[in-house]
DNA sequence: TGAGTATGTTCAG
DNA sequence: TGAACCTACTCAT
């Protein structure tokens, strides 16, 4: 599931395996091939993810810039790797771990200001640290368009994607169609920390978990097992909370699910 | 074998 | 607003 979580997850693991050493990097499909040629044999000095893209810098000013799209994923494991299966756009191999990626929507070489100028188009990221999130506020609070449209626009806030939006508006009885400027400032508040604390769950798992426990003692503690959503794709089957059938519709040409009782227009 | 599906983005009209 | 694009997987025929 290819939303911010799932991105800040690699850039970690990333991280975490090859960087301070040289990395081979080669693209077995052949799309990658001079992007990887450029990098390859360079030390990988950190992986950064800003909403759904993920760099990896490397030593002299060249980092790769990968976007999953709708279909991307890595494929992660320890050495050795066997031969490529499928379409791997680019392999990477260092000291102990390889990853292949198959069907990104972006995977290219760029310079660190190319990297800058990515990353001055997007909104505050909720699981970065420095994320300001008065900005995200300012943007929601004086916007006409319905708060369900402004949680997937990149440059009002970065890393949510369809399953956060549907999920964490349940989470607050927000219904999707509200705009945002008829957001409170505590009904904005307790949506950002929620979506900071969701998608930390999320990238420390690797998958997305937002259904309580039953025994929920006030910390975070999210059911690792199915259910796993309270609305997304569960279009007319009881809501998890009062037993209304989730409604669907399309709206911005991407699948929105709600809960007419819980989410009041 | 082919149709349908998906968590995203960009571009044309 | 709709089409195109990247890929793998499931289900039906």
């Amino acid at each position: 599931m290819p939303e911010g979580h799932i991105l800040h997850r690699l850039a970690r693991l990333h991280t975490e395996w090859y960087s301070g050493a040289p990395v081979r990097v080669s693209s077995p499909q052949g799309r990658f091939e001079d992007g990887a040629r450029a990098v390859d044999g360079r030390v990988l000095v950190h992986a950064d993810a800003w909403g759904k893209h993920l760099f990896h810098h490397y030593d002299g000013g060249l980092a790769v810039h990968v976007h999953l799209g709708i279909y991307g994923a890595f494929t992660d494991t320890e050495l050795p790797l066997g031969e490529p299966v499928g379409q791997v756009r680019m392999r990477m191999i260092g000291a102990r771990h390889g990853s292949d990626l198959r069907g990104p929507a972006a995977c290219e070489v760029l310079t660190e200001g190319e990297v800058d100028a990515i990353e001055a188009r997007l909104g505050p990221d909720p699981l970065r640290p420095d994320a300001d999130a008065e900005r995200v506020w300012t943007r929601m609070s004086r916007s006409r368009s319905p708060i369900g449209s402004l949680l997937m626009d990149q440059s009002v806030i970065a890393g949510v994607g369809n399953v956060y939006r549907a999920e964490v508006l349940f989470r607050h009885n927000i219904h999707p169609g509200r705009p945002g400027r008829d957001l409170t400032r505590d009904e904005f508040d307790a949506l950002w920390s929620d979506l900071v604390e969701l998608m930390e769950v999320g990238a420390q798992r690797g998958r997305m978990h937002v259904v309580r426990t039953e025994h929920d003692d006030g910390m975070p503690s999210y059911a690792k097992d199915r259910p796993r959503t309270y609305v997304y794709r569960r279009t007319g089957e009881p809501c998890r909370v009062c037993g209304t059938p989730v409604l669907h519709k399309v709206m911005g040409a991407r699948n929105l699910f709600w809960c007419p009782t819980c989410q009041p227009d």
